[in-house]
Parts: structure tokens; sequence; C-alpha cells
DNA sequence: CTTTGACACTTAACATGTTAAACAATAATC
DNA sequence: GATTATTGTTTAACATGTTAAGTGTCAAAG
């Protein structure tokens, strides 16, 4: 186990996954935000704009996992969405409590528009850190999230 | 440039950068989430502690930047904390503008107890995944968030 | 057919993220 | 030394994170 200084058994700050993955995270949306602030939409908004659009029909609880968002805020974002004229909602004629969301026209062109905007940011990203890195720390990061998802033996939680 | 379906210049949601670190961040943090909620601390009032431990005395704009909270999140926490008798706020006598935090006894009293537990569920985690995959993986982070952050040439911003 | 439980949201309340603006203290300039 | 610009922090306003509680819908018992 690393250790910092003098007899504390934590790392350096610096040095731990939670600080190490924001920081990482940071520095990357910094490179999507005036794109984002230029469309006025929030980063959570457009994770679940992308959602919807790569799976248009998508179920509200289905739609917070893959956008990883919670339900509540999703529910504000919905509202906020529709309100906007972006997506529509409707019910699960099969199972009246799901909530269906469907991108709009206007959505749909203001995805495709951002999109592009977007695909060349990360094009960039791409270029300067080179695909096959990214490639493997997208590896990495899937694999770790993997495997501290799994469950395993219950052990006693103080 | 990887591409999902159709002609939508875009990757598959999942398989991007800034979904798959904030994934892989929430997998970490759910280990964490009980232990801060036994001492009824947030993610962010526990990161600024750990570096107001880690560096007794730091000024409030240097505690915002390694603590990955902006400042006026950092005014509401020291605010907080501080009628929690955890941390000691007081003025820079060489430069009035700045504010400087120090933990209290019991701040400190809390924190080593915490961080004894943290330290397990890191050593848990380095169990499960491989100490020095954890390492490979935070060096990996490290370097692109460099290699993000450092300036280039000022392009257009649209 | 009613009741109970589970599921899918929704609302509420508080903490934080985020941006812009205000404010105080220092530094730079004249 | 007064003016101006810069820096460090705070305040304000709105969006989201987070947890708990509430509401409507479905499904399994009775």
């Amino acid at each position: 186990m690393p250790r910092s200084r003098d007899d504390f058994p934590l790392s350096a700050t610096q040095r731990t996954l939670p600080i190490a993955l924001l920081r990482a995270r940071e520095a990357v949306m910094d490179r999507f935000r005036p794109m984002l602030r230029n469309i006025d939409v929030t980063e959570q908004q457009w994770r679940v704009l992308r959602v919807v659009q790569e799976t248009e029909g998508i179920d509200a609880t289905q739609l917070a996992r893959a956008a990883c968002v919670l339900a509540p805020s999703l529910t504000r974002i919905l509202k906020s969405l529709e309100s906007r004229g972006l997506i529509a909602q409707g019910r699960d004629e099969n199972d009246r409590r799901r909530t269906l969301v469907r991108l709009t026209e206007e959505g749909n062109a203001l995805l495709h528009e951002a999109g592009l905007v977007s695909a060349r940011i990360y094009a960039e990203i791409e270029t300067k850190l080179g695909a096959e890195r990214i490639a493997d720390l997208l590896d990495a990061l899937e694999r770790m999230t993997d495997d501290l998802t799994t469950q395993e033996d219950p052990r006693n939680d103080d």
C-alpha cells in the first residue's frame, strides 16, 4: 500500500483513483464545454440527449443508467429539454408506469450539428493523445468498472 | 475515429472518455460512500478535509484546485466544516486577501479514524484489482491529464 | 375483485456545480 | 500617494447530485 508522509495510511490525495479520475475527466470535459455552452446545453443534458439519440424510445430508467444521472435529476432534465422542444415524452402503452423518450425534429437537428463539432473535438483529443492510447485507457477503465461492480462475498459494512 | 452506427460521427456513448471516466469513478466511490455516510461527510467535504490534512495552513485557492472543487463551493464547504468544528479559518497576515485553513483537534481526530477505514477500503480495491494495475492506471490518467492540460496553439473556438 | 407488494417515476430538501457579478485587498501605474 | 488593474474570495442564481418520502401503475395473492 503506498504511503504519503509520516504514519498516515492514505496515499497523497493526488495519487488516488477518485481524484485522478475526477481530474482526468475535468481535463477532457474542458475541451467540450465551449461547444456545449454554444448550444446552451449542460453536460448532463448532453449525455441524456446523446443516449436518447442512440436509443430512440428508451425508457427513463434505462436512460438514467446509460447517461449516468440519477432519476430525480433525469425528471428535471427531461422537463427542461421537453419545454425547449428538443425531446418528447410519452407513456409506454404496455406499461403505463414507464416514460418513453424520443428526439424531436429540432432535437435531432441540434444533435446532428453539435455532433459534428463534438466529433471534431474528439478527433483533436485523439490526435493529441493517440487513438491506441485512448483505446487502451478505455479498456482499462471498462475492466476496472466491471471488476469493481461485480458482486462478491458480502462483508460487514461499518 | 471510431464510429457507432449509420453515419453519425460520434462513438457509442459508453465508449467515450467522459462517460467511461464517470462510470469508473462511480464504481470506485460506491466503495467509499458507506464510510463517508457514517461520519456524515460528503464526498467533496472529504476531499477538502484530506487536502487540508495533507497541507496544513493551505490557502483557499490552492485548496480548491487540489480538492477539485470550485471556489464558490469551497466557500460553502469551509463554512459548513467550520460550523461543525472540524476546521478553522484564518487570514494570511502577509496577504489579508487569502484565507488559510487548518484542521482542529476534532477534525484531526476524525480524519485519523476515518482514514484508517478509508485505507482499508483502498486496500480491498487494491487486492481486487492488483496494485500494479492501479499504479499503471494512475500513471495513464496523470499523463493524459497533463497532456490535455498543456497549452497549445490557440485555435478558433466556435 | 380487493389487497399487498414491487416497480417507475416524481417531489421535496439540502449540498454542490457552474457562471457571472460583487467585494476587499494587493499590486502596478502614473 | 491616488488611480487603476489584478488577485482572492464571496454572493447570487440556476442546474444537478443525493437521499428520503410520496404517487401512480402493475403484478401476485387472497
